[in-house]
DNA sequence: GGTTGTGAACCACTTCACAGCC
DNA sequence: GGCTGTGAAGTGGTTCACAACC
């Protein structure tokens, strides 16, 4: 298995053992079988050597995989030792359920702005956060903020694409219920709901 | 094509396209080629009109796919004519912004119970519904509610998932973080938060 | 002319099965 | 003995390309 792309389903079921292996640290446990961990995440004991094998050789025959040596692993591999600095744009339920949910930053998004359209949204604070006008996105470039999570109503969600593109973000986490236009140069990632 | 499984992958595409059937409908358009559709979605032509034929052929060679037609049709499919009475489990941050997400009815899920441990949220109401008390749970079978939404902390998702279960409930749709082992007489979506 | 529906080719991912290793 | 890592086989999904049709 040399020189070989990885699979986009891969690169899918990553945070998905990464949160794994954090729940196993957690729980103190040192050495994780494929069989166990397999079993533990509702997919196939193969599909987790092939997946692994595709970083490279962490496990031991016989014994099976060391959880703290794995998670330091994959964290490298997918860039999680430092955190992006990250925006939310839309502070409605869905917007401040985002702002409470501590997966982003175990997936490396740190979320230090917020920004919404409503004044009665603008000046809230949580989680550190204070909601902003949306028309200070513009101080994003200004304040290294390259992610933006989009959590608006489908209708204004193009457009504040738009604006953040404008605004020199680069990735996108896309919460709204509908598919975005970006320039080929900006990463999308767009999160189903329910699907 | 007579005769052939539906992929999984297309049933994983439906609630998009009816999702975008709908936005078409409101915009007052009657007719969409497989092509515009694709463009709209993301996705390629052919990919949507191999989709489509699984159910039968709806559209019209040289004009394309009449648009409330085809909604009408997908809906039946999906069984979409009536909807599911459905509970949320968990009234935090998450299961209210879920409670005010129109996305659910669209998709069949009428959400006409919720539950919470927490004191303090209970008596809350949104969308006229009034948040219970999780010890009543048991009343779900008596009303007619056979379908959960999870909302709750990982940590007690599978005891709550326990709960529904023996509370009558066949369908989960699980948006915590973590994997659930039901029994295989209940069917269980995953919502990935962000993967 | 234009577009659908679909066999057939293609491609990607999954699973098997076992050699190699502890 | 037990488990990993991986060629090879199998499976499932996508895309092509074109016949059928409006």
């Amino acid at each position: 298995m040399r020189y070989h792309k990885v699979p986009d389903e891969t690169i899918r079921r990553m945070p998905l053992y990464l949160r794994e292996l954090q729940s196993l640290v957690k729980k103190g446990k040192s050495n994780v079988r494929s069989g166990e961990f397999a079993e533990s995440l509702g997919v196939n004991p193969p599909q987790i050597r092939r997946d692994l094998s595709y970083f490279g050789g962490f496990g031991t025959p016989g014994v099976g995989y060391d959880v703290k040596k794995l998670l330091r692993q994959l964290r490298n591999i997918l860039n999680l030792r430092s955190t992006h600095k990250t925006a939310l744009v839309g502070a409605g339920d869905l917007g401040s359920a985002l702002l409470g949910y501590p997966g982003f930053l175990q997936l490396g998004f740190e979320i230090i702005a917020a920004f919404d359209v409503n004044p009665e949204k603008i000046g809230n604070t949580k989680n550190n956060v204070a909601v902003e006008d949306i028309s200070k996105l513009n101080t994003l470039k200004r304040r290294g903020i390259r992610i933006a999570i989009i959590a608006v109503p489908p209708e204004a969600a193009q457009q504040t694409t738009d604006k953040l593109v404008e605004a020199g973000v680069v990735g996108i986490l896309n919460f709204a219920p509908c598919y975005l236009t970006v320039p080929n140069t900006t990463a999308r990632l767009h999160v189903e709901h329910c699907s």
